[in-house]
DNA sequence: ATAAGTAGTCGACGCGTGTCGATGATTTCG
DNA sequence: CGAAATCATCGACACGCGTCGACTACTTAT
């Protein structure tokens, strides 16, 4: 049975000791902010390897007030749409790792602006990536007084000298447009997100949609929009009410992931063939969900691992005094033709 | 605009000041251990909140060794089976915060023990939680040798004293067939996880397998297990063997879920309709892509939230000197019927 | 040859806490 | 009423590191 004693640590000064140096010229070999000797660190760094010496971090922390921390505030309680999120999270952690930093998860409410402040005057964190951010978020105000360096995964209105990265929402509908167009199709559903996130002015609804009509206007599709809760049934009622409004629709986007299903449910009923008879497209779908469906539907995506990875950089120049340039990004979509689009019935054989 | 001028945090010897006693003394009044009088206890509460004092998070770490921060150990392109992965991840964050604890994310790899010594050494976690662990996991053994606390997320095939939560995969196989034979079904094929998996000793397939093939045998049910690769073809060549060997089957289990993809297309191009003709179930389906098929997939699952929560206190309780009671849990599975699972077609109309 | 560096090292202090021992001022008990 | 315990507070130090100023022994420019 092996000891279970935890053995201390070794510092600095065992390391000075044992190479018969000062405390501070162990610093310097260390980090290399003046000359050593060539023979004095090869002492130095033999005594560290015996000693198995790690710098302690929070004793760095304190004297160089760097802790090489950032925080990942996630709201709780406001799983709101797609589930790319361990994806980005999971390539801003490693992206942090490459430069030294390490992801603190901080789960927070985006009203709860005391706790906040209590993170950012607590001295942990050296920055604070937001996620899930509002169109008006309180948490912006708060980490601006504070002077804590922030960046957004997502954007305020207000953003113009924030630093942020997006999605580019405004070349999702575009991008789908375009695909749509060019199969033949002329009539075109969508089941997007429910009333109320438009209304309260939601940024991925409102960025996907206006570009989204525009182009489809410039482009002669007839587009008919429609805004159910995120349930099945709400899902299955609109799309009726689409196929009634529109009985030569011939294509569906789908941006509200429970409602889309049962739009699919309805079709399915209907005996509707995909891509056959109806074309089918998800925006933020995640990859797993697209492939459960037969056929697998084809998506217009963010890049979750690319978003993240930005978001980190970002954050990090910042933090290496880069206050002057404004780092903002708004990543492309990525395009899976998993097969769920089709030519248009028409112009079929 | 605002001043981006970062406001310097107030710090003890202010409070001190401002309320006309010794540093110590605020000290005392914020930790309570030692008394203080009622009013001067006023005075200094009323000095910290004028001056927005709120105690430095990496002093007193130093000071008390005691950090608040517990490391999340997840593997690195590992991407094995469920993402069941975020929802326990946000479950232990809040659990962890509850207990004035933050969780650090800790991209590692398996074998790279290097790192993860230095992690330890560095002090700056207290604890730490592994994912993924494997039946023989070399991180087990560091942390054992840096008597650093931890608590495993899944089991190695050593771990009768370490701390742990796992899902209970030997329910499993029992509940399924038991919800089964209740419908009829006599002949039931699964689609698990690929070979190399099973002769790995990989945890999850080996405790799964091992009692739903006794209790099927108990239970008079013919029971056939294919290990495809995780690939929509590998699966629909395996439901195609199954079918051929065993052409009275009326149910299939998945654990495998790009192969039961697979299957599932077999299964409809056949004209097998689900539940008429065939009962379909899965282990460890996200609910997400469960209910992205028509229709929706019956599943038995680990719970996620349970599991990470559970991890997180018995980690906490490790640290709190609970060395003694040996802390191990294997979490109930959920059984969520969708719909997807009937009675067998022979007892039917 | 003398002034002006430069490489290499040391000692001291500061970062902001937690905590121990000591000191009066009270209170309690026998 | 004196001894013992308790209350409330202060000062000093430790935690482990970064960093500044100073000092010595040389090297280089004038």
């Amino acid at each position: 049975m092996t000891s279970m004693k935890k053995p201390k640590q070794a510092t600095r000064a065992d390391v000075a000791r044992m190479a018969g140096v000062s405390e501070s010229t162990v610093s310097y070999a260390l980090t290399g902010v003046r000359p050593i000797s060539e023979d004095t660190r090869e002492r130095i760094e033999e005594a560290m390897k015996t000693l198995g010496y790690v710098p302690n971090a929070m004793a760095q922390a304190l004297a160089s007030k760097k802790s090489g921390l950032l925080a990942l505030l996630f709201p709780v309680g406001e799983r709101g749409f797609g589930e790319t999120d361990f994806e980005y999270v999971e390539a801003a952690t490693e992206a942090a790792a490459e430069d030294g930093y390490q992801l603190l998860l901080w789960p927070n409410a985006v009203e709860d602006t005391a706790s906040l402040k209590k993170i950012v005057a607590q001295g942990l964190v050296e920055g604070v990536l937001l996620m899930e951010v509002r169109s008006h978020d309180p948490r912006v105000e708060v980490l601006r007084e504070s002077g804590t360096p922030f960046c957004l995964i997502g954007r305020t209105d207000d953003s113009q000298d924030l630093t942020y990265v997006d999605a580019d929402f405004s070349q999702w509908g575009p991008m789908a447009i375009h695909h749509l167009a060019d199969l033949g199709h002329t009539n075109v559903g969508v089941i997007s997100m429910r009333d109320e996130l438009v209304e309260a002015g939601y940024g991925p609804v409102v960025r996907t949609e206006k570009p989204l009509i525009e182009v489809a206007n410039r482009s002669g599709v007839k587009l008919t929009i429609k805004h159910p809760k995120p349930t099945i049934r709400s899902g299955r009622q609109a799309f009726e009410e689409l196929l009634q409004e529109q009985p030569d629709i011939t294509a569906i986007i789908g941006f509200n992931e429970p409602a889309f299903i049962g739009a699919l449910e309805v079709a399915g009923a209907r005996g509707m063939s995909i891509p056959g008879d109806l074309s089918v497209l998800s925006f933020g779908l995640s990859d797993e969900a697209a492939n459960m469906t037969v056929p697998a539907q084809t998506t217009i995506n963010v890049d979750g691992p690319e978003l993240g990875r930005m978001a980190v950089q970002y954050l990090i120049a910042r933090l290496n005094g880069d206050k002057k340039s404004v780092l903002q990004n708004l990543t492309q979509p990525q395009f899976f033709d998993r097969g769920s689009t089709g030519p248009a019935p028409q112009l079929r054989g």
